[in-house]
DNA sequence: ACATTTATTGTAATCGATTACATTGAGAAT
DNA sequence: ATTCTCAATGTAATCGATTACAATAAATGT
């Protein structure tokens, strides 16, 4: 292996000189410096960076705890954090959590052993004091989940008052049986959607019937499953609000093979416009988030953090939008 | 921070007494060792891994270069390869190559750097040389993709003779006009796929119409706009096999804009079995990868190198299988 | 002509662990 | 009683960079 001691050496200068030359200090004759690159050149040079980042107690390595990669949702936003991680010579390590909440906790000694610099996490899931105790100590900002009522930076929608919209538009399409199938109510977007469907729900005067309401798991098949139900009752829901878009194919794909045709007989709106959401059929109607905006931003506010500048503000909203597709259709009144 | 000189300090021991007792040499008596036990405790130290590393010249941190992360399909394999490197005591440093040859290649310095022990590569699209001197200095694993004739370590499916049993499907189901949208013949999947493709028309006679052939570029568009291209032939396919399940539907989306039906008009087979497969309409029937498998299996085989272990063969051809859906019929005749 | 900067380079300490080698003392062997 | 062995621990070198401080020479000021 090649030392800076060996590329001192052949170009007959000290480390200090060579070790000036890479950082560019700029301090260094320009014919020494020279040299130096010569000698870098000639015996093929790369700095041990383990040194340097000892030195200099810096990993120039960010730790990314995702809950699922599985998921096209968090890889894109875990592209957008690479993409400005890698624009500031930062790499990104990877933790999937595999929706495990103590896997997802275990990730965190990396931090405290030097390994990376600082923590995005895609997933509020582990213990809330943990985490604040931890970001006493360390850069740390949430991304996509988060804590009610917690300091810490985080970038995310408003996903109550997403779920409104979502829901309000369910009702201008004249809908009043409406159902939701939501995420797991121990994660807090599956929380806030759940409330944003109740407050919409709420102030046009709908009431909801509890047998309209079930909680789901995010996953394809509980959305399916539990559509199912709804379609047992003896007065369905006309129009469903889903937690996802995953369970919201579901629900259609529960629909559908019970004879009911989307949107003419189901109304369904989705959340979040995942890539196949376009796809599928009847294409979804679905709140959009900024996946991809939000992963930059959670980087940039972290690089803030790392370099020790004081946040403008610690909680970041990014818009979402409703993408109005195929999915949902005027109810017409007909008894 | 808390070094080992102050764990040592406060257990009255000398620090490589405590460096012993943290590797549990061994070598430490019992009371000495749980004193340092409690000093440890009460400092709540955690050792520097960047001075570890440095010593131990090893980083216990593998890079995978993945060509999109957002594709399901590479980040299951992502995760087998996690999967088995946290179970070894390893981390998992992403590099999301997003398609581009060039960003691809320039994750390749971080070995140089001594950042990662080893490297998994998911795509093989850098220039070949390159890797195989890489390979020469550091445990270098390819999966998925490949280089032809090279003697990389490699684990993936064969493609040949899976696109042959896609194909051999679709003429076991009677049809003699059938299409190929490849995917880019720049790639070695790509490239394959359509060989066998080849073969399988070959060995059964049937002769390939140039016009029903394309080429993709594994994306949902391409296998749309390609479809129509064969759509508005005098004519058109019978059958089709896709490169990969993206172009497949893409294919079918656009047979359906145009009327027709699949599978009784046009029957399709793609490639990949991603998730979304099952849940198209028509559900597809495509070639299932053994994603999981092949990541773990590629990361086992990292480790072998990374312990300088023998391998007992280069090249892991793993099973793959043809997954029958909905989206193929057979062809009746009628004319 | 001498003092004072300034530019350039070198020497050696440092980061925080691991580990080769040295030391000590107790018990075993002769 | 003396030597030998071995277990347990300590001392200090080491990994490979960075950087504080020192040193030197050249340039500038008066």
């Amino acid at each position: 292996m090649v030392r800076i001691a060996d590329v001192a050496k052949l170009a007959n200068v000290s480390t200090a000189t060579v070790s000036r030359v890479i950082s560019n200090a700029g301090t260094v004759k320009k014919e020494t410096a020279e040299k130096v690159l010569e000698a870098i050149k000639k015996l093929n040079y790369q700095p041990n960076m383990l040194a340097r980042q000892l030195r200099r107690s810096e990993t120039k390595t960010i730790l990314v705890v995702v809950p699922d990669i599985t998921n096209t949702f968090f890889s894109v936003v875990l592209r957008g954090i690479e993409s400005v991680a890698i624009e500031n010579g930062y790499q990104v390590l990877l933790g999937d959590a595999r929706n495990d909440v103590e896997s997802e906790t275990s990730f965190l000694t990396i931090l405290g052993q030097k390994k990376a610099d600082g923590l995005i996490l895609l997933t509020a899931r582990t213990d809330q004091k943990i985490l604040e105790d931890l970001s006493q100590d360390f850069p740390v900002v949430l991304a996509c989940e988060y804590y009610e009522g917690s300091k810490l930076p985080t970038v995310s929608i408003d996903n109550v008052s997403s779920a409104r919209k979502a829901t309000e538009y369910l009702i201008s399409l004249n809908h009043k049986r409406i159902g939701h199938i939501s995420g797991p109510l121990n994660i807090v977007v599956g929380r806030d959607r759940y409330r944003g469907f109740h407050q919409a729900m709420a102030q046009h005067g709908l009431s909801v019937d509890p047998s309209l309401i079930q909680e789901g798991e995010f996953s394809f098949e509980s959305g399916f499953n539990l559509m199912m139900k709804f379609l047992s009752l003896e007065n369905p829901p006309t129009a469903l609000f889903a937690g996802n878009d995953e369970m919201a194919m579901g629900a259609i794909k529960a629909a559908k093979s019970k004879g009911l045709r989307v949107p003419e007989d189901l109304s369904v709106v989705g959340f979040d416009d995942i890539q196949f959401a376009s796809i599928f059929e009847p294409a979804l109607t679905t709140v959009a988030q900024p996946t991809f905006d939000m992963g930059q931003k959670a980087m940039r506010l972290l690089l803030n953090l790392i370099k020790d500048e004081e946040l403008e503000k610690d909680q970041f909203i990014l818009p979402d939008k409703l993408i109005v597709r195929e999915s949902c259709k005027e109810l017409t009144i007909e008894e």
